[in-house]
DNA sequence: AGGAACCACCTGTTTGCGTA
DNA sequence: TACGCAAACAGGTGGTTCCT
């Protein structure tokens, strides 16, 4: 009898070669596809820079003299948060390589400080979604239209969950479900649970139908199950005909189409058929700044003004940090505070109380 | 400090429509 | 028939911000 082996696993038995393959991709899992990109193009821009020197510097190992004059080159002009990743590029280069990374010597430390507190810049804010924000956004979508169905689903469940748009575009069908009290979300992983040990929460039902999380699911769930689907994209032989409009699987109400796994949030054409796939996150970023620009609502409207609008209405109306800090799964509670703190200028103003 | 996500801009893909 | 255009979305890349 052989012990299965859990899925991805290699056998003890394997030949050097896939074991030397697998080592490598164990390695690349260890950090997000985002933060190899970042690294990568990090140390690219470095080592194009020392090249460039007269004479050309070693980027790998580099020495700190030069880091520093690089970060200087670039101070200014550059964030000193964008300059601190910068360096936590090069770290990671040196610490693969086995090189002691020209980051932690002192002279570089001490010249990003300098560079700190000299180009000192405060985080550019999206605007934060208010109640009446998404009342505004929901007034011209059509609930005939699965289109809009999704919309209104995804921007008040991405507020009311308090959800990253990573977050919002990683739920499955399976994750969201339905009792008596309103929907469950189940946030299987997310930035700030990389381990992925998953989180539920509440949404309870809305008093205004019109901003119902709870109905608006519902309502989008429908068009799930009854529109039309559209051909794969690739692959099909059945090539659909020039001129004339694909014809598109009809909705059976096949409750296969419904499986667990299938995304909450998939694309829908314009003539309101369905794809297969989830929606990717920056397409959660356009829907939400579409559907504001739409309702004419002034500011910077972006993905992270769901999250942020929630954090900002409900410590508004009174919830306590520590229920906000748990809905919206903050683990620290000064990240949260920057959310809230513009929202609350005049909500609790101490110089209301100075007898002025 | 380090890791992960977000954002903007650009390009590419698929399918259908309108027009010369 | 050819071509440009539009809609809806995904992917690539450089840069910035968030969170622990």
């Amino acid at each position: 009898m052989v012990t299965p082996l859990p899925p991805g696993a290699v056998s003890p038995a394997a030949s050097a070669d896939a074991l030397h393959a697998a080592v490598g991709e164990y390695a690349a899992a260890a950090r997000a596809v985002n933060t190899w990109r970042a690294y990568r193009s990090d140390h690219a821009r470095f080592a194009a820079w020392c090249g460039a020197q007269d004479p050309p510097e070693s980027a790998l190992p580099a020495a700190p003299v030069v880091l520093a004059r690089y970060l200087v080159a670039h101070a200014g002009a550059r964030r000193p948060a964008t300059l601190a990743r910068w360096c936590s590029s090069i770290a990671v280069a040196h610490d693969l390589a086995g090189h002691p990374s020209p980051t932690r010597d002192e002279q570089v430390r001490t010249v990003l400080a300098g560079i700190r507190r000299t180009h000192r810049t405060r985080p550019a804010r999206v605007a934060a979604a208010s109640p009446d924000d998404l009342r505004a956004m929901m007034i011209p979508l059509d609930p005939k239209s699965p289109r809009d169905a999704r919309d209104r689903a995804l921007l008040l469940i991405g507020f009311a969950g308090a959800l990253r748009r990573s977050e919002l575009v990683a739920l499955t069908l399976g994750d969201i479900t339905l009792d008596s009290d309103g929907l469950r979300i189940f946030i299987a992983s997310s930035k700030t649970d990389p381990h992925a040990l998953g989180h539920t929460r509440g949404l309870s039902y809305g008093s205004d139908p019109a901003t119902c999380p709870v109905r608006a699911w519902q309502a989008w769930l429908q068009h799930r199950l009854h529109s039309p689907t559209a051909q794969p994209a690739t692959g099909d032989p059945a090539r659909t005909e020039p001129g004339r409009p694909a014809p598109g699987r009809p909705g059976t109400g096949d409750a296969s189409r419904l499986l667990p796994a299938a995304g909450a949030f998939v694309a829908v054409d314009r003539w309101g058929r369905l794809g297969e796939a989830a929606l990717s996150d920056r397409s959660v970023a356009r829907i939400v700044a579409e559907r504001a620009d739409a309702a004419g609502l002034p500011g910077h409207w972006a993905g992270h003004s769901l999250r942020r609008g929630f954090a900002t209405t409900a410590h508004a109306s009174g919830a306590s940090e520590v229920a906000l800090m748990r809905h919206g799964r903050w683990r620290s509670s000064s990240s949260m505070r920057g959310y809230i703190d513009e929202g609350t200028v005049w909500s609790d103003n101490p110089t209301r109380r100075l007898g002025l």
